[in-house]
DNA sequence: CTGGATCCTAAATGATACTG
DNA sequence: CAGTATCATTTAGGATCCAG
């Protein structure tokens, strides 16, 4: 995700582009809604309505806001199953499972690091 | 990051408490100006400035606020050097350099599905 | 049930000016 | 140079209503 030099080099316009691009999908994909769905996703097919229940505290408008985005960028499949009511599922594709393993160690990184950030946060004024 | 059923639990108070904790944890490092911050960090002492050339697209009051906000949780550590004009440097520390890995895996995956996404970008309708 | 559209508020962010 | 504060603007987010 740094910048680099690529002037000189024959394929500096390529390699700018891609790192361009990599940065843009970063942006969409790190914000907490984004993550928390992947991580509430797991390896299961979840309906709209379960994901709600399931990722405390986001709204009707964030989930399916950010299922739109994760869906454009290949990383969450969407079904919708003709039946009335509508019954829509949402699964991980490779590339989602691919990033849902970075964000499993994220999480697991925050359980076994509250007691030093809370220590912290003590110690810093609050 | 997923909210369980503690109901009958002994210590029940503690968990929903942890869990609370971790999730607030979550919301305030997984943005995309905290994550590109602590991947420009590495393993490097850098300099305010420094880091806002590095982080491309950052604002003054972007850098300062979210380098606060990694302080306070104890994952960046601040030095101020007396000397004039002033020189302020930053670095991850033990907990930071963890996330950072995190960061890292997830920098990796971005780059490795580039080709994929922007695939899926152009049959989604873009 | 799912999803889109709308309106409205709160929060994030950028630009700027000022200080030690 | 680094940091704070302020102001203006953009964007995120929530509430609600309607449609398939």
């Amino acid at each position: 995700m740094v910048t680099k030099e690529y002037a000189g080099s024959p394929d500096e316009a390529d390699l700018r582009r891609a790192d361009s691009l990599a940065r843009e999908i970063f942006s969409d994909v790190a914000n907490k809604w984004a993550l928390l769905i992947i991580e509430a996703l797991g390896d299961r097919t979840v309906r709209f309505s379960a994901l709600r229940d399931e990722v405390e505290g986001i709204s009707h408008k964030m989930l399916t806001q950010n299922l739109r985005m994760l869906e454009r960028n290949g990383l969450v499949e969407r079904t919708v199953h003709a039946t009335v009511p509508p019954r829509v599922e949402y699964t991980l594709t490779g590339p989602g499972r691919g990033l849902r393993e970075t964000v499993d160690l994220m999480c697991d990184w925050t359980h076994r690091h509250i007691a030093h950030i809370e220590a912290a946060r003590r110690g810093f004024g609050g």
